[in-house]
DNA sequence: GCGCGCGATGTCAGTGACTGTCATCCACTA
DNA sequence: TAGTGGATGACAGTCACTGACATCGCGCGC
């Protein structure tokens, strides 16, 4: 791979994922990545803030989803009824996508400091989310309300897709775990 | 402060908000900061496992009071109730740390990698409430959506909290934010 | 075809977080 | 008084990340 082959932000998210699925977060070093890909480390840094960002290139396009989504609802529709359609464009989103996420996810999950990562990626598509509720002209505590009990959902459904094996399709995962936070906030839950 | 003065992990936690406050996390180095407890900075990391981890000594006792309280509540109770009644001792465990609380979380949030560190400690509060519910036969699904709410009400209530100036009291505030979650997820709420 | 500008890359030196190792110090006890 | 143990200091080393400057190759006008 020489030095001015295309594509090398690509190159270095593949690097990255296998070497983090190899041998770990914390055991990879950048140097490491860098040359998987056939650059430098230097140049790693120039494409990507820090050894944790290469893994949520993703992020920006997941949020810009559902932002849209909850933008494009109709002007009448109930904040939480606007949060379940936009859940419903998420579930199509990672239609054909499951063995990717599933790996992503497992890295993820065993490293603490791309858990942190995760989680603030999380917030930050909440507080999107919460604006864009604002935007519709809903007060800002049941915006964020919404916003943030909408990515719990997200959260719950998604873990329970990736922990299964072939299983329901996250859309439908998505719809389950919205009613039962229904279930759970409405006291219909047994103790 | 010579070398053996006690309370060494004390003087450090002191030292790193009062530095962070001064100047800002990422301008705030750990020498820095040990200089100002009169340690080396090798002895703030026998002390705590990073320069993020010393603002964060609190969290173990927050998360001992809510597993307290959800694994005490009368056993027919539901789970929101539950959370409830475990956000009301919490409410009064902040009650006289109004200034430190409000400092505390002005450098976390002027820091993303503070505010990353906040979340999985959040995270991590969440997950163990939602391994006390399960203990008291609550299904895996419905304890997790019923932590990851509970967890939503006390950081949106916080929030407010900490914005105000004198203000309601935080127990009064979780209040409130409990009954709006129940209203929001219930559909209860205009567009 | 030719030089030229510009963006992407490489090189190098430096800072600061964090760790391993070993020496040192003080408090407590026999 | 000697000895033991836990806390601290001193020092070297790794690695994430940054700034400054040199270099490369592509497309542009001519």
């Amino acid at each position: 791979m020489g030095r001015w082959e295309p594509n090398a932000r690509g190159r270095l998210e593949q690097a990255a994922l296998e070497l983090y699925a190899e041998r770990g977060f914390e055991n990879t070093t950048v140097a490491e990545i860098a040359a998987r890909a056939g650059l430098t480390e230097r140049t790693f840094f120039r494409h990507c803030a820090d050894k944790r960002e290469i893994l949520f290139a993703g992020a920006g396009r997941l949020t810009e989803l559902v932002v849209g989504a909850v933008a494009a609802a109709p002007p009448s529709a109930s904040p939480i009824d606007v949060m379940a359609a936009a859940l419903e464009e998420v579930g199509t989103m990672f239609e054909d996508r499951y063995d990717f996420a599933r790996q992503r996810h497992a890295v993820i999950e065993a490293s603490a400091e791309l858990r942190e990562r995760e989680l603030i990626k999380m917030a930050s598509l909440a507080a999107a989310l919460a604006a864009a509720f604002r935007r519709r002209g809903v007060p800002a505590t049941a915006a964020a309300l919404t916003a943030e009990a909408g990515v719990a959902v997200f959260r719950i459904a998604f873990e329970r897709w990736v922990a299964g094996s072939g299983e329901p399709d996250l859309a439908h995962l998505l719809r389950e775990s919205m009613a039962e936070l229904k279930a759970v906030t409405s006291g219909r839950s047994g103790p």
